[in-house]
DNA sequence: TTACTTGCAAATCTTTTGCCGGTGT
DNA sequence: ACACCGGCAAAAGATTTGCAAGTAA
């Protein structure tokens, strides 16, 4: 079982191309949708609708940012990513720089580039023919701190 | 940075085994405890709350379900188990950590021993300090199938 | 034009909290 | 006895829905 060239989706270099991406499969292009993506763009993080709502410049009703990321979501420009407990968090497709490690003590993350999972990728790959978007979920555990707490 | 022998849970013979641990924990074992316990035992996949407040014998306030599942988790008696969207999910600890496999385009989820994905978590380990648990989260991804439909 | 979107309000679902009386150890 | 726990009620938090008016394509 070889593994294949992942395909990582690829980042949109900006809003316009984002636009692009969205009347290119079928959605429309509104200011509420263009804010939740710039709000997205201007994040180092995954964003709760919540956050998003609180970071666009004109304010958005929340049913309106869920649409919105459910909608971007459908469009193929924003991915979920899952972090356990809380509200939903949303990311830029292709915004893949970052892959997550969640404590679920402490709830520190640790955000990882790509690359520093590939092995772990192709390990799963070769075993079980999977491959892994860790992108979608986090791996959870506990971080180093934590597990020698209670190893002690 | 060496990798501890990990600590995986035993599972619990029976409802004496639990209230054993927990007062072992410096927990109490009352009756709500010992319902909740119950419909976890009987259930043969991971409950919400809500499932949990419907299956025991005699009814239970959810803000009760709630507290119990959270104290049970703190006592090492029950674990969360996140699926993604909706709301939270327990099982006991010990009972079939069975780890997942999922694939995100066709839905199929492939059930793996532990055993098989140690190897895999002894490297993120080492690399990452982190002790992930597989069976809190699934690993997500495209089957080999999906992912060859892609290639192709 | 026409179907898809938005904003608003209200509903729903999930989980948490305050308080006080009850109970396990 | 004493600290912890359960039930009730209410609140908080997160997300969804109905509907009429607005707008992108």
């Amino acid at each position: 079982m070889t593994h294949a060239p992942r395909t990582r989706p690829l980042a949109f270099r900006d809003i316009d191309d984002v636009a692009r991406a969205v009347r290119a499969a079928g959605g429309r292009f509104s200011m509420p949708r263009r804010r939740v993506l710039e709000a997205l763009f201007a994040a180092d993080e995954p964003l709760t609708a919540e956050q998003v709502g609180r970071r666009v410049s004109e304010p958005l009703d929340p049913a309106t940012v869920y649409r919105a990321l459910e909608s971007l979501e459908q469009l193929g420009a924003v991915r979920p990513v899952h972090a356990g407990h809380g509200p939903g968090r949303y990311a830029l497709v292709g915004d893949g720089e970052r892959e997550y490690l969640a404590c679920e003590r402490c709830r520190r993350v640790t955000t990882v580039a790509p690359e520093r999972l590939d092995e772990i990728r192709a390990r799963i790959e070769a075993d079980f023919g999977y491959r892994v978007a860790f992108s979608h979920f986090p791996l959870v555990g506990l971080c180093a701190d934590c597990a020698a707490a209670t190893d002690a």
